[in-house]
DNA sequence: GCACAAGGTTCCCGTGGTGG
DNA sequence: CCACCACGGGAACCTTGTGC
């Protein structure tokens, strides 16, 4: 949930009003329900709660049946405040561990050299932040960018004196591309760029395909990355707030993470890139950052299932962001588009070699282009990523019930053991539930995008004496 | 081909610190 | 006291490499 969905959802919310809102669509003549849903409720909050729901309900169905069921209100109550838990948590160890590398990706050429002064992975990040050089460029927002190039020092002090603030509603310059950050600004197309940073580049690959692949380097890792884990399939805007997110916060002189560092609201920052992203006027340039991205983290501008392109459902209703950045780059974009359409209304210029395609011509043309992988995929594969549905609903398809394996079931694990009950079973059956293992184990076999990227191999015999022995030398470890 | 070890990655959990 | 957070260590899982 956290990293691929809302990272500052609240579940209890989220349940409470998803519902209520599902029921809305699904009475849409009947306005009975509208005064129980909040009116002053923004489209975007509507839609973000929606989509947070819907998300929550394909990863764990049988939550459902819960959530339906008055009689389980503890239970509900047991696992939303479970999952709350585990959203900090999730945050929290991602954080912990991207400190270790940020000062190898903050370097534009890691291994050549390091930033200097050097930054250390442990002990205080006071020396982080607008307290160092390299650092305070990255995290300085785009407005003083001028000013900075023109004198770094200065600017630096100014930063740190809170002369020159720093909020959400500026983007810090880490996020735009080029060596250093925004290197090539265009005053008038500020969007050029944007979302394209290295360091946030790497930061997205560290957290969902694993630390050994942030330089760009293959991956070392012989577990399933998180993109496996997660069923993600294709780059978000909510992946791209979320690592936005943590690259700040590790770039941060803050030891401690909350919401906000000084004027910087890191709620604010999150939802302004992905409202950014989704009420973008220009399709243009979702769908090229979107295939950038995907070329990035999948190596396959159609995402990881190269069926399965979302790209294209954003609402545009919600009026343009408050804020300036936003605001200005809003504007450039809506006048791009406006630009082209003047364009395209003019009369038809005999074509050079073939017809001229419309806008949606070609993006249609794009994502069915089949994908470098698809192409070389078994057949298997390519039914399944021509299938349409969203990875999600497919896992559920998928699922072959495994055969029931009961842990001790401690507290913190209730919440992923009860979201993991066989949705297959009889829902009669609920209150003796039969446990699975945790999604996390399960994930990589189930998902068909999984098993794509790393075909499953049947299960070693070894497996669980090895595991045993091996849980049974730490245990005596532990006994020391 | 099989068994095993090693290594990378993610998740889980306990502990200690801190602030309200 | 409680909630929240950072951190470290270990478990689990999976792939690759190696020796027989």
């Amino acid at each position: 949930m956290a990293r691929c969905t809302d990272l500052f959802c609240n579940i209890e919310r989220v349940i409470e009003e998803g519902m209520l809102l599902g029921q809305e669509a699904d009475l849409s003549d009947d306005d009975s329900l509208d005064a129980s849903i909040p009116q002053k409720m923004s489209p975007t909050i509507r839609e973000r709660l929606k989509r947070d729901y819907e998300t929550l309900l394909q990863q764990a169905p049988s939550l459902k049946v819960l959530i339906n069921d008055p009689k389980k209100k503890k239970v509900i109550d047991t696992i939303v405040a479970e999952m709350n838990i585990t959203i900090g948590q999730i945050r929290s160890d991602d954080a912990t561990r991207l400190r270790a590398y940020i000062g190898q990706y903050v370097a534009p050429r890691p291994l050549e050299a390091g930033v200097s002064p050097p930054i250390m992975s442990v002990g205080s990040k006071s020396g982080m932040g607008v307290n160092h050089p390299v650092l305070a460029r990255m995290l300085c927002p785009a407005s003083a960018r001028d000013e900075f190039i023109k004198n770094p020092s200065r600017t630096r002090q100014q930063l740190i004196e809170g002369n020159i603030r720093m909020t959400a509603e500026e983007f810090p310059l880490f996020l735009w591309e080029g060596d250093p950050p925004a290197v090539q600004w265009d005053e008038e197309n500020q969007s050029d760029g944007l979302f394209k940073g290295y360091v946030l580049e790497r930061v997205m690959r560290h957290i969902f395909t694993g630390p050994s692949t942030a330089l760009g380097e293959q991956s070392r890792g012989t577990r399933p990355c998180n993109a496996i884990l997660h069923g993600m399939t294709s780059v978000e805007p909510e992946h791209i707030a979320y690592a936005s997110v943590q690259a700040r916060y590790a770039m941060s002189s803050k030891n401690k993470w909350g919401e906000v560092d000084g004027d910087f609201n890191y709620r604010k920052f999150y939802y302004g890139i992905i409202k950014m992203i989704r009420e973008c006027p220009d399709e243009d340039w979702v769908v090229d950052l979107k295939k950038w991205w995907n070329m990035k983290i999948f190596r396959n501008e159609s995402g990881r299932d190269s069926g399965a392109g979302a790209i294209g459902d954003f609402n545009t209703e919600e009026a343009a962001s408050s804020t300036s950045s936003l605001q200005k780059m809003q504007a450039q974009m809506a006048a791009r588009v406006a630009a082209k359409q003047r364009v395209n209304a003019r009369p038809p210029t005999p074509p050079r070699s073939s017809p001229p395609l419309s806008r949606t011509g070609q993006d249609e043309h794009a994502l069915a282009r089949p994908s470098p992988s698809s192409h070389h995929s078994g057949r298997a594969e390519d039914e399944n990523a021509s299938a349409g549905p969203s990875f999600s609903s497919l896992s559920s398809e998928h699922t072959t019930p495994s055969p029931a394996k009961v842990k001790k079931v401690s507290k913190k694990h209730l919440h992923v053991r009860v979201l993991s009950f066989d949705h297959n079973s009889d829902p009669e059956e609920e209150s003796t539930p039969t446990l699975r293992r945790s999604p996390r184990k399960n994930a990589p076999n189930t998902n068909v995008e999984g098993a794509a990227i790393t075909p499953k191999r049947p299960a070693r015999k070894h497996t669980s004496t090895s595991a045993a022995s091996k849980s049974g030398k730490s245990k005596a470890k532990s006994r020391r």
